[in-house]
DNA sequence: ACCTGAACACCGTTCAAGT
DNA sequence: ACCTGAACACCGTTCAAGT
């Protein structure tokens, strides 16, 4: 009784491929098992056909990471309406940056693959509003922006990848055990070097580049 | 007669494999064909035996990859002496930088593998050093060292993979179309978003970041 | 124009078996 | 302990052939 079919097919009928659908499976894929899992004959398999078939939407796997980190961009909280210039922007580019972090693989893959869909553009209008709103110099506001967007990208890649848990700690280990005769300012930095939650030291490198940004006349 | 053997085996003798023997290998399949080749297959294939062997003595791609960051870093020239210690700052760093925008590819992944070795240690030790020097206080050094190696670690990984000059273009596109109704920051800004040459831009951006790092405190 | 099967040229990693 | 062959389970991309 249960394997009887409903109609003359049992599943719906595949759907034609579009660019968008492709897209659409990805993010779904991304979600689901992670970046690493989003290839062109994971997708095809997912779309029921060939990879081949994808070549005529996609122009390789870089092309459709970047399309997928554009699809959800869009799902970012604009900026908050109250508040002061700074907090405001710290708090968007948390957002992003919390964003990024749900998908550490991605970041990774933005980093090279640049992103220049419209909700990256609505960004970027964003971060530049708030940086001249608090009187920061077009250019010097221009420039900041690539600063402040990079780190919140370098920021989230750094999660990425097989084993950066136990490099970390191997970091850790080299911190602790490095003799003050050859590395007197490790030896004495490091608690330093290590303390902070990582929401802290990111809210701290976020407020330093807003300063940096301020305080640093571009030349000519 | 040129194909006559000269001692019993044609070639000398098969060296005995050692960690060391392997990233040295690796690190010449890197500088001729690039770290895409960097593979534990190809690198077996250089060593005459087969992949499962260098399992013995690396745990994964990725920590294959640390150790052959490890031993380029060895290459970076130390601070110059003389100077005021902003430039001195400014010089190291460039230095790293330029060294990882000879394999951006590399740069990229130690965004993720951690790098740990004495001439990692020995980096941090001299930004400590200059921060310090400069007045600095010792929480604000710590974490800036942080800020300042992923920002040079970052700016040298976007250069890494496939087509991210096209990227960059598609991004350019995008800018100077942005219609100013909807985007009047981007459109006012859409040449100062897009000047300068990436030296100007990353001078630009190490100064912006020692500002920042001066003038922000540690919180607590 | 769009779609496809099949092929080319690779990957990382594991495991049982050897020395 | 170290080393290996062979296998498992994948990749991206191209191309000639079909509809």
């Amino acid at each position: 009784m249960s394997t009887a079919p409903r109609s003359r097919r049992a599943r719906p009928a595949k759907p034609a491929l579009t660019r968008e659908g492709i897209v659409t499976a990805a993010v779904a894929i991304l979600r689901a098992e992670g970046l690493r899992k989003v290839t062109m004959r994971r997708l095809a398999q997912e779309l029921d056909t060939g990879p081949a078939s994808l070549y005529v939407y996609v122009r390789n796997t870089d092309e459709l990471h970047a399309a997928v980190l554009d699809e959800l961009l869009g799902t970012v909280a604009p900026a908050p309406a109250e508040g002061d210039w700074r907090e405001r922007l710290e708090k968007v580019l948390t957002a992003y940056t919390a964003m990024l972090l749900q998908h550490p693989s991605l970041a990774r893959s933005a980093l090279t693959a640049w992103p220049s869909g419209p909700n990256y553009l609505r960004l970027i209008e964003t971060l530049l509003d708030l940086l001249r709103s608090g009187g920061v110099p077009r250019e010097q506001a221009a420039w900041g922006v690539d600063l402040l967007l990079q780190h919140a990208t370098a920021t989230a890649a750094e999660h990425a990848g097989g084993d950066s848990q136990g490099d970390r700690q191997a970091l850790t280990r080299a911190l602790r055990e490095a003799p003050a005769d050859t590395h007197p300012h490790i030896a004495a930095s490091a608690d330093a070097l290590l303390s902070g939650t990582p929401e802290a030291r990111l809210s701290w490198a976020f407020q330093a580049l807003i300063n940096g940004i301020e305080h640093t006349a571009v030349p000519h």
